[in-house]
RNA sequence: GGGCCCAUAGUCUAGUGGUUAUGAUGUCACCUUGACAUGGUGGAGGUCGCCGGUUCGACUCCGGCUGGGCCCACCA
């Protein structure tokens, strides 16, 4: 770089990153003995490209990565990758055209393994290239030995406490997937279906009639239930036939199907009776339930095993009900005239049956949300099936306790997480059935089936593959291995420990860590469990503070998606504009705030950098060979005065903001200092001493000198963390060599100096700045060029403020233009804006 | 249905119990001045979503409403 050239960051950014990377400016130094400040940066999950959310999240942690560093913490900023989720195995099948259910195990976890060392480098550079400064050498992918070793102690300490737990149970379950999945992995959809109302006979001939949305499982009924207390009649059919509703029922139903009450009674009157349900094994018996209620359908439910969440805490409740299995792994009907189908065909089929039994009686049209699994958008079903959980329903209070001793920013983040863990309704089910994943530390034993554990020093393992070193307590040395993989969000929520354990000798100085930066969409997944995981294991917070992004949205501020075909790649944009004006436009955003992303505000972030530039460029040449010294500040001038003491009180309020996370308040403030307090105003005043520095004393020049070097090196501090790259070609142009800092992102943060803060002379500058501001205005409404020389400026003002503007007389003339400036009382134009009046002649 | 957030010039946005309501972008006029035309100076553009209340005074605080967003639940 040298002066004479203009910046081009696309240019610069490359080579100035290559030197962070060859200096190891960012490196981890376990030995230091500055304090600590240690970030639990999330591990993206490695999925072929960056997206511009991302670039938005990540550039707002690294902002408060490098303040904190240049505050004299040594960082702790390690880097991860997660891939051993669903979202990498369906990248790999999408890549490879596999499937990894139809492959043989080992096969499939080495392609795996294969595309993730062949991608994963690529992929980082992107993270890299944004100018993450965290210390990439600090490394770890959630598949790789050390991260199998740290998930499966987990498995086998929470085993030990009784916290994990193997169940048949009804599970969530995706039948595209094969495999069990959490509560945090569904996803509404919107969609059009029927309400279908069929009849179910009754002993006496008569029909009671319930309504469903899932047909289909009518081989799987397993009973029928009212409200014992609510008002329900029997009716009477033009043809004769008796059907039971509830009241509220004929209502909605008599106009489309006339009807005669013949009877009205309790729902408890039904309660007991026998119903013959088409395509159930075995007749069902209708009950009182707590979920029924009258004004709902008929007022009648009717129960299956397991057409959603309600289905699964009637069995619960109703224990009598024996459930039954109508579909295998796959979501296929095993029973009935659906073989062989899947849902959404079975439910055409089987309202055919019903239909053609004279069962259906009317389909009615419904709009509603289901379910689906949010990494295919596949329809879940919920299957009973052998499960991993970690048992935590009983720690609600725990964690709602927990979440409230952490320092939230911004606090109203804190209600997602609340309001999550009071919906809770199921243990976190972990086990997934993958072949790619950290296995499940577990064999079992042929004879007893005992759960075999193994040893924590032979750790990381895989049943399949090792056996466990010792015997049975029963005696046996068979053994089945378990099959299932522990499902991502196990590991990911130990990345706190995981960091940490990559320097164990100060293991206890990184965890628990300072600061969970993230966005908020993932409260409930990552946020939420790695809480957990660290209460049941250490009964503490993984974190001190946790600070929540926003999102990057489209243009008319919609959330972007692919499927919607409006996402913007962060690559496009940084190799148009470059990566600081990426991240400037990520400062803009207020902590936690979503902002679409518009292209035209990349274009400020390329003004700031060419007015950074430029600025520095001016200073820098006209410095010269300036020799830097701390001066005393009584010898200080009083317009340079005027602007140190404005720097002053934007340090404080800029390392306030930070110290909050609020990077989008320290750049404003740093921002409105550079571009108006010193481009727009001091940078003209100053002209005059340094072009004619004849004119002045030595002191008089030193004074600019210090100023000028002073106020640009603050500001390229306090902007160095938001647009590292400009601020880093300026500080190795110029002031590394002064200064002594190989790079200024391990420079000090600048300090506030109450020496360097003059209220009087900050007032006589804003005087100045208001004078020259009016005669800027005079001139302009002339038509005329702001050098135009002004013959007699005449300003009108107190006694006070003409004490004030004394002192910065010189000044005044200098950037005025004016030959004579007179006090007095002869203005004949005051100018609305200004308190002050003024009479320009020319 | 529950919870949370948001509403400020054409667009995006800052902000505070009392100022002349911030900045960007767009727009209009002028200025090619020895850092910068990727610039500078100045102008126009707002009943701060609507209705009440508290207050001497509300864009700001409180309540309600409307609209938008997000999270969660449910729709048998």
């Amino acid at each position: 770089m040298d002066l004479t050239k203009n910046y081009d960051s696309l240019e610069e950014e490359p080579r100035i990153q290559e030197f962070w990377e060859k200096n190891k400016v960012y490196r981890f130094d376990p030995e230091s003995k500055k304090k600590i400040f240690s970030i639990d940066t999330p591990p993206p999950t490695v999925s072929g490209k960056m997206h511009i959310g991302h670039a938005f999240s990540y550039s707002q942690q690294d902002f408060v990565a490098r303040y904190k560093r240049m505050r004299g913490f040594s960082v702790f900023y390690p880097f991860g990758t997660d891939d051993n989720g669903l979202a990498t195995i369906r990248l790999v099948e999408s890549t490879k055209k596999v499937k990894g259910t139809r492959m043989d195990r080992q096969e499939f976890i080495d392609l795996t393994m294969e595309v993730l060392n062949e991608i994963r480098p690529k992929y980082i550079a992107d993270w890299k290239r944004i100018g993450t400064s965290a210390d990439f050498d600090v490394y770890y992918t959630t598949i790789n030995e050390h991260c199998r070793r740290i998930s499966q102690k987990s498995f086998i300490d929470l085993h030990k406490i009784k916290r994990v737990y193997k169940k048949f149970a009804p599970t969530l379950w995706c039948p595209e997937c094969h495999t069990a999945i959490a509560q945090v992995e569904l996803e509404d959809r919107e969609k059009d279906t029927t309400l279908d109302y069929i009849k179910g006979k009754l002993e006496d001939g008569s029909f009671i009639i319930y309504a469903t949305t899932r047909p289909e499982l009518h081989p799987g009924c397993v009973g029928i239930s009212i409200d014992e207390k609510g008002d329900y009649v029997k009716v009477k059919r033009p043809d004769g036939e008796i059907w039971a509703i509830s009241k509220d029922a004929v209502e909605k139903m008599e106009e489309e199907f006339p009807m005669e009450i013949i009877k009205t009674f309790k729902g408890s009157s039904l309660a007991g009776k026998k119903v013959e349900i088409k395509f159930a094994e075995r007749p069902v018996f209708v009950s009182h339930d707590i979920s029924a209620e009258t004004k709902y359908g008929t007022g009648v439910v009717y129960y299956c095993s397991y057409g959603g969440l309600d289905c699964v805490q009637w069995l619960a409740r109703h224990p009598e009900a024996k459930p039954v299995r109508v579909m295998d792994e796959s979501g296929t009907y095993t029973v009935g005239p659906c073989k062989g189908m899947m849902s959404e065909e079975a439910r055409g089929k089987m309202l055919d049956e019903l239909d053609r039994e004279g069962v259906l009686i009317k389909k009615e049209k419904l709009h509603h949300t289901t379910n689906v699994h949010e990494r295919c958008g596949t329809p879940i079903e919920y299957i009973a099936t052998e499960q991993w959980f970690i048992r935590y329903l009983d720690l609600k209070d725990k964690f709602l306790d927990a979440g409230s001793r952490l320092n939230w920013y911004p606090p109203h983040m804190k209600n997602r997480y609340d309001n999550w863990i009071k919906g809770l309704q199921w243990d976190w089910c972990i086990s997934r059935q993958r072949s790619f994943g950290i296995p499940i530390p577990v064999w079992y034993c042929k004879k007893c089936k005992e759960v075999i554990l193994p040893d924590e020093k032979d750790l990381p393992i895989d049943p399949v593959k090792d056996r466990p070193k010792k015997k049975c307590r029963c005696g046996s040395t068979e053994f089945e291995p378990e099959k299932d993989v522990l499902d991502t969000w196990a590991t990911s929520s130990l990345t706190p420990q995981i960091a940490a354990s990559l320097f164990p000798k100060i293991y206890d100085k990184l965890y628990p860590m300072d600061l969970r930066p993230q966005a908020h969409d993932i409260i409930t997944f990552w946020l939420f469990n790695t809480l957990v995981k660290s209460q049941l294991h250490n009964n503490i917070n993984p974190w001190k503070d946790v600070m929540i992004s926003g999102w990057a949205l489209d243009p008319s501020g919609k959330k972007m998606s692919k499927s919607k075909g409006n996402m913007v790649e962060p690559q496009e944009v940084i190799s148009k504009y470059g990566a600081d004006c990426l991240r400037f436009w990520a400062s803009g955003s207020k902590l936690g705030e979503d902002m679409p992303f518009m292209e035209k505000d990349l274009q400020t972030g390329k003004k700031m950098t060419t007015k950074l530039w430029n600025a520095s460029k001016f200073s820098i040449m006209n410095l010269g060979d300036y020799k830097y010294r701390k001066m005393d500040a009584k010898k200080i001038n009083a317009i340079d005065m005027w602007l140190l003491t404005k720097l002053n009180k934007m340090v404080k309020e800029c390392t306030e903001y930070f110290d909050r996370y609020e990077y989008s308040k320290t750049k404003l403030e740093a921002e409105k200092f550079f571009w108006q307090s010193l481009c727009d105003n001091y940078l003209e005043i100053i002209k005059d001493r340094i072009y004619n520095p004849g004119n002045y004393t030595k002191e008089d020049i030193e004074s600019v000198k210090f100023t000028l070097y002073t106020s640009l090196l603050y500001v390229l501090k306090m902007m160095a963390p938001i647009m590292p790259y400009i601020t880093e070609a300026v500080y190795q142009l110029y002031f590394a060599k002064i200064e002594g800092d190989k790079s200024i992102h391990t420079s000090k943060w600048p300090e506030y100096d109450k020496d360097f803060v003059d209220e009087d002379a900050e007032k006589a500058g804003d005087l100045l700045v208001d004078v020259s501001s009016a005669v800027r205005k005079v001139k302009s409404e002339q038509k005329l060029a702001l050098k135009t020389e002004v013959k007699k400026l005449t300003i009108k003002c107190d006694n006070n403020q003409k004490k004030l503007i004394e002192i910065v007389i010189d000044d005044l003339k200098a950037v005025t233009k004016a030959k004579e400036i007179v006090f007095g009382k002869e203005t004949d134009k005051v100018s609305e804006a200004f308190n002050l009046g003024i009479n320009v002649e020319f």
